[in-house]
DNA sequence: AGAACGATCGACT
DNA sequence: GTCGATCGTTCTA
């Protein structure tokens, strides 16, 4: 939970085989929890092969197939044993747009409804950072996929400057099945003032 | 081997 | 608001 709070703001970058750096701020986070929380694929310690990672160190790249079509990418949080991951929801981008607009939308045309909703979920953002579970696993120390505090840190150019924004906490989506935990208000983002 | 289901998205009424 | 797409994971037998 605290995890899921502190990335808000952070940067997740991805880089391709190529070299080109695809870049987002993160707006909207997750928190699932195996030991309570029966939303997490690791419920009560369930350990499968998928859920290995989860059970593994933190800060490895927790990815999984959704709904036969989708891919979503979360963080491992908690040491080895206890399984815990943060899952991003939600991001803008800051570096590679024109490859990540090719990715959410091919070479269809922008609108501008597809500009309000460009990375506005998790499959999405998946999407237009190229991750699938062929990165699962990914150690977030490596330089492949990896986390910064600013574009800076990754070589980027410097952030327009940043609105006032509040930190906001509500329940999850998608996990009405979870029974009590679905009420969780372990859903957190960044929302901007006035 | 077979079946049920899902931490979603986008099109549509 | 509703609904279908699509397939890996998981469980049952």
């Amino acid at each position: 939970m605290e995890t899921a709070q502190k990335l808000l703001g952070k940067y997740i970058v991805h880089r391709l085989p190529s070299g080109e750096l695809l870049a987002g701020r993160i707006t909207e986070t997750e928190a699932y929890v195996g030991r309570c929380d029966k939303a997490c694929h690791a419920y009560n310690y369930r350990r499968t092969e998928r859920t290995s990672i989860l059970f593994g160190p933190p800060g490895h790249a927790y990815i999984y197939l959704i709904y036969g079509m989708y891919h979503c990418l979360n963080f491992v949080t908690e040491p080895e044993g206890e399984p815990a991951a943060v899952l991003l929801r939600g991001i803008e981008p800051v570096a590679g747009i024109d490859t990540i607009r090719r990715l959410r939308f091919g070479d269809a045309p922008m609108t501008a409804y597809r500009k309000k909703h460009f990375l506005d979920g998790p499959g999405k953002v998946c999407q237009g950072l190229a991750l699938t579970r062929r990165e699962n696993g990914l150690d977030l120390t490596g330089d492949t996929l990896f986390l910064c505090d600013t574009p800076e840190d990754a070589g980027l150019p410097s952030p327009p400057a940043l609105p006032r924004e509040r930190l906001c906490a509500g329940p999850r989506i998608g996990v009405d099945y979870a029974e009590e935990a679905k009420d969780f208000p372990w859903r957190f983002w960044l929302e901007t003032e006035d």
